[in-house]
DNA sequence: AACGCTTTTGCAAGCGTGTGCAAATGCTGC
DNA sequence: GCAGCATTTGCACACGCTTGCAAAAGCGTT
């Protein structure tokens, strides 16, 4: 029992006893069709299983109704939950989600971007790592949209949405200097994004300006062991910080275990810590950590607003503001 | 300056001087190409940025290249442990992953699985939810395949891979009384899962063979918070539990959470508990929890290896071993 | 040079759909 | 009944690709 081929439109029109194109209009919103032929239609399609091949609409229309995202680290909190709500909205709008994950070797982006160009997606979401401006240009020119989540470069032509963090990290100088705090550390990857490095420097130029000065470390990935290694690191340091800035959640998690575990320090008493991103953990009771909300739906939403609007093909950039959630790993508030 | 078509091989084959035919095979493994025609078309191709048409491939072929990941809560740790590692595989496998989320709603598997044929998709993964057997033979009846994880049901045709849930509940019961615990607890949410029924059943069956009753509590949807109120039930019990199983870690981490915190309950000395999962959160020092690896690779290999191989389209059950890691949260070891 | 054989090539049909165009149909008002 | 119009329908072509088939080309042998 080899499977049978897939029922086609033309069968359904038989069934009908009406022309293939009736069919063809039916499943076609906007389409002329007069109530009774649509009627029979959609029943003949009932009985016989008939589902629309989306390959070869997309092919007629030029337009696959595919979305390519490219993601590297899907299992991380914070790219997981984006990925989720992408999802989400981009269902809603009718369009349907391709998943490429870009672990491993660095030309994967590019790699990624030739697959979303193979299958004509609509348009690619890029929310790791950097494509080469040559496949920039390709896709530019087949008139594959693009999307940079907190990517920020000077690539011409997509649409590229970014957060505040420059203007994030200062608020959380003033947090912690309010909080009594005048030894102030960062701890951050090594993965030197744009974004992460943003919050370094935000961190940093705000201290100064109040005359403040900042140790800045950097180690590893951006996940929980190498928060463990920075407070290790900046913990023994000579003059032990009384704040930590964390690029991120996952840091932040790894920096306080380590300080409560290892060093005995009581947060936020001895010891003030803020992170980036809220991710669920965050939340925890054991971390309880004041941090900044990645906008997620904010970005999702403009994301797929962009990508329907077929009028804003220009180039254009979002700067969307995170908040900063209050918990208790600063003092005061 | 509107977007320009694709280009095709058509235009590739006029750049190379050759047929539409020769560009075809110089892009189709194991087709008969002289190695200079095969030189020429590649020039042209790479001048022109050409790449296959992936929409038009599929439907000559009758073979997509996609395969449907159909998952709900993908930002929950497991659900994008499991989504990351099979999109990885997949890739290698030359395949693409299509995601579709189907949080929210609850025909949406149906849905899901609709969208699936409509793309043509080779196979559908399912990781989330339970199709409605008149889908499942919609499905087969178009020749697409079928993976279940972790779903287990009576659903004919696909391949279903499961653990062994019920065993691995009773080596928990084992390790609990080891280390010298008497009043046994399991907390459960209300999703009623099989997987989750497999443990609390095997949990409280192994128990009761040792002659010891079990406190069964359950609450909510299987994450953090539930955990909590599961904690706040549980231990204000007349005969307070000296050793709780959670259903999940992420149940066990806001178990873990509320019972110190709130109960000021030592673990593992007061309070033994395991998990099950082994979530990257399950190993950070704040829990060092005991509990069950899901066998994520392997997972994803059997699933892939099966979709690669075309003789065995038949039905076929895998059940995986789910390795006990220890940890700190139950005494001895 | 003629032969047989293998490899390569081009032709053309076909995959399942959308859609412009012209023919057909239905409806309204005389 | 018929002109005038709006709506519906079918035909046929196009989308970009694969592939069976037969013709063409290459090549070694006699």
């Amino acid at each position: 029992m080899t499977a049978r081929l897939y029922v086609s439109a033309q069968e359904v029109a038989e069934r009908a006893g009406v022309s293939r194109s009736a069919v063809s209009r039916t499943f076609t919103p906007g389409a002329s069709v007069s109530p009774e032929t649509r009627r029979r239609v959609m029943e003949a399609a009932d009985a016989l299983g008939y589902q629309v091949n989306h390959l070869a609409r997309g092919l007629m229309r030029n337009e696959s109704g595919i979305v390519c995202l490219i993601v590297s680290e899907v299992a991380t909190p914070y790219r997981s939950a984006l990925l989720s709500i992408l999802t989400q909205k981009l269902q809603n709008a009718g369009k349907v989600a391709m998943l490429v994950n870009t672990d491993r070797s660095d030309g994967s982006v590019d790699r990624a971007l030739k697959q979303a160009i193979r299958y004509r997606a609509d348009a690619s979401i890029i929310m790791s790592g950097l494509p080469d401006k040559s496949i920039t240009q390709l896709c530019l020119k087949n008139g594959q949209r693009l999307v940079l989540i907190n990517r920020d470069d000077d690539q011409p032509g997509p649409l590229r949405i970014n957060l505040d963090d420059h203007e994030a990290a200062s608020r959380v100088v003033t947090a912690f200097v309010r909080a009594g705090c005048r030894r102030l550390a960062f701890a951050n990857s090594q993965a030197g994004t744009p974004s992460l490095m943003a919050r370094e420097h935000g961190f940093v130029h705000a201290a100064r300006r109040l005359g403040l000065d900042v140790v800045v470390e950097r180690y590893g990935w951006t996940g929980y062991e190498a928060g463990q290694v920075l407070a290790q690191r900046l913990l023994t340091h000579q003059d032990r910080p009384d704040a930590v800035f964390c690029a991120t959640d996952l840091l932040a998690c790894g920096f306080m275990d380590t300080a409560r575990r290892q060093f005995s320090l009581s947060i936020p008493d001895q010891l003030c810590v803020a992170g980036f991103d809220d991710i669920e953990q965050a939340a925890w009771t054991s971390y309880d950590l004041t941090t900044f909300a990645q906008p997620v739906e904010a970005i999702a939403t403009e994301a797929v607003r962009w990508l329907e609007d077929r009028s804003l093909h220009e180039e254009r950039r979002i700067q969307l503001h995170a908040d900063l959630v209050w918990r208790g790993s600063i003092r005061g508030g």
